[in-house]
DNA sequence: GTCTATACATAGATAGAC
DNA sequence: GTCTATCTATGTATAGAC
């Protein structure tokens, strides 16, 4: 009977409804995971009762999926800038960054997508085997290119990859383990200065971009 | 009735269902998460019925106690041989080599252990705070030592543990997707061989000890 | 579109025969 | 010590009044 295409209002409330579900359940997987979070402890997050999750999003797979889609979303634009005719020392150093962000930006996502991996990613699985290794294949490429250039020292294309992803997606996903050890209550502005500011030094030593 | 330590037949019993339990256990809280493996499922993969599993461990969540106290006692150990008289190159050689080999003994272990942090640490909380944080205050001082000597290039003591952590363990906990890029159905003794290699010359660099 | 009440399945845990 | 049968709680999901 409703379109909400049709009626601003409505659709408005529509979209607001979904991301504040969106939001509840990114945060319930990550502290919980996907068989710990229950559909009940996400409605009381988003303050709406509980059948309205299921008839926004049908059913708590449909609910984790659409959760990781909009992390997917974010995730993937990052190494658009792997280009062969850019600076190798700019395009690395802008990505930690860019990655080291996210970490901090939205620890939950990333918690979210870690515990998808390592549970199997039976979810993502088709993504990871062919949008995403394709995209590493190209990028791949790249790095190898600058290494033929002579720009970069002798590095595995994929694997410099993963290091990458190892090294700056580490600080949102054992955040809690990094707090500890550090003695922290939360990171503060200086802790992520210094986190960029190791990686990145670490990263570009190891290719030979920095002394 | 029965005093285990006087029936070296019944104590044998005991130990083997013990350990046959805590393997399924690792393997089920690695496939599914803690909420999500069930001691049904437990119970299956160690074949023995579900009533069992509470008379050994009592409950879920002393049975996950007891596998994380697995995972830990070998986790540990490993750092031991960081000693300021050591050559720095051979202990990092080292310590990457024993760590990626754990990655790829026990994944499931990696895997738990990984998920736990993940999750909050909600077990393992007061652990870290207290002995992990004090040894990596102990080996940072050692890192720092090493430094002062000009034996390797500065870096951050518990960044650059931090840094070895992330990088090895990734290849346990991420595997799934590392072998779905890669497009391998298991990662083979080469591939291990490459990563080890790949791993070890990167990090000498970034302390200025490979070029 | 919203929400209360409820159905149905499955989880963790235990009683009690063997 | 072992195992079947069962209890109770809680989870996902939906029916149906508003």
């Amino acid at each position: 009977m409703d379109d909400g295409a049709a009626q601003p209002h409505k659709a408005k409330i529509r979209r607001e409804n979904r991301t504040r579900i969106l939001v509840a359940a990114e945060q319930a997987f990550a502290e919980h995971g996907f068989a710990g979070a229950t559909m009940t402890n996400i409605a009381k997050r988003a303050s709406l009762p509980k059948a309205n999750l299921h008839y926004y999003f049908g059913t708590k797979d449909e609910l984790y999926r659409a959760v990781l889609d909009s992390i997917l979303e974010e995730w993937i634009s990052k190494l658009n800038l792997w280009r062969i005719d850019a600076d190798p020392g700019t395009v690395i150093k802008n990505y930690i960054r860019d990655k080291l962000e996210f970490s901090r930006r939205r620890p939950q996502a990333s918690k979210v997508f870690a515990s998808e991996i390592i549970h199997g990613a039976p979810i993502l699985a088709s993504f990871i085997s062919a949008d995403l290794r394709h995209l590493v294949e190209q990028k791949a490429a790249v790095v190898h290119e600058w290494v033929r250039l002579g720009l970069i020292k002798p590095v595995d294309g994929p694997h410099f990859i993963f290091t990458l992803w190892a090294l700056t997606q580490h600080y949102a996903d054992f955040e809690v383990q990094i707090r500890l050890i550090l003695g922290r209550d939360a990171l503060t502005d200086d802790d992520w200065e210094s986190i960029a500011g190791y990686v990145e030094v670490f990263v570009l030593r190891a290719v030979g971009l920095a002394s």
